[in-house]
DNA sequence: CCTACCGATCGGTAGG
DNA sequence: CCTACCGATCGGTAGG
């Protein structure tokens, strides 16, 4: 369990079967066929099944939370701008956690139910903190007359679930471009949340 | 496999059991100690697994393609008030039909892909054409310059994996009332779509 | 709707 | 990373 590139060959492969398949339609010997290994070999590399599930989906948690961080702390133009560009930004950062490796992102969005119940709690909290994140942008601009008159958490809601909405349909050989997407997506939450007359 | 209302009731028990651990998740035995009998004596009611499976799915597909069929029927305002209205009507519908029964609406969304080879491709494209109504919707929007220049392929699975995401978080006992969440995203849908300068 | 049973497969361990 | 193996459970059938 030291060699990395062959555990994260183990998690690439997981992550494609989990995808297709979900986590309980995948056995191990799957997973062990797909790296080319016989299914008792995989214990050579993994604790357990859990454990790849976990693997990938705490991954992927943590690249959408250091996305966020990135916006939060970096764009300058977050105080001059408000709500409606931090919006923007954290939605095309969002898209492009999930555009950037799709399969784990559908794990992530998917199949982290089927963790064990401490890990499931612990992801449950850091999804509720992360969503948070994106109804205090909401909040802010609904005070400061940015925003139309909406419930910030159902408006967080529905923009974050639009965006997953992405693994379910998404193929990096599509027509459409992560950039093409991460625009249309950012243009398509910020007006969802504008006021009666349009932007001020 | 006559008796109906032991049929409905092993349904209801599967979709229930189908939502918290997935198809593949589930066994026919849970299915069975649900309803409170015998694993081997499901198949008095059932032919199996899939069977289940499909008899949920296809229901929920009826409903959502009834409720939009309603919808492009019944509203004699959609003429006059155009596609805006279409809209929030079609979303209005959708809402309905899921949160009527977020069980089977949860396994219609994420369980369908777990339908054998012909099943499935029969429901994507059921799916597919039920997305291309509202599609339609949004095009005329966007032709008569009621809309924004969006792409409405694009926009219409923005808007309609959004509204799916209910599935994920909706609680007949929660806070919000179905009538409450289906005109809060009515509205954010219909915002989504809007033209720069707002409504005309 | 039950008991009894089927072959296949499950996740995982032992021991090399 | 392999072979050999474990007990448990899988979906489903036979026969009543």
């Amino acid at each position: 369990m030291v060699e990395t590139t062959r555990r994260r060959e183990i998690e690439s492969a997981a992550s494609t079967l989990f995808r297709e398949r979900g986590y309980s339609g995948t056995s191990v010997r799957d997973i062990a066929r797909a790296v080319d290994i016989q299914g008792a070999s995989l214990y050579a590399h993994v604790s357990s099944k859990q454990d790849v599930l976990w693997s990938i989906v705490e991954r992927m948690a943590s690249r959408f939370e250091a996305a966020a961080d990135v916006v939060e702390a970096g764009d300058p133009g977050a105080l001059v701008f408000g709500p409606r560009v931090q919006l923007m930004s954290l939605v095309r950062a969002h898209v492009r956690v999930l555009t950037d490796d799709v399969e784990a992102a559908r794990v992530f969005v998917r199949e982290w139910q089927a963790l064990e119940a401490g890990r499931r709690d612990s992801i449950a909290s850091r999804r509720d903190a992360y969503e948070a994140r994106f109804r205090a942008a909401i909040d802010i601009g609904v005070e400061i007359g940015a925003f139309g008159d909406i419930d910030p958490a159902l408006t967080a809601t529905y923009i974050l679930t639009a965006l997953n909405g992405l693994v379910s349909w998404y193929s990096p050989t599509g027509r459409l471009s992560p950039r093409t997407i991460a625009e249309a997506y950012a243009d398509l939450s910020v007006r969802a949340v504008q006021p009666p007359g349009g932007p001020s």
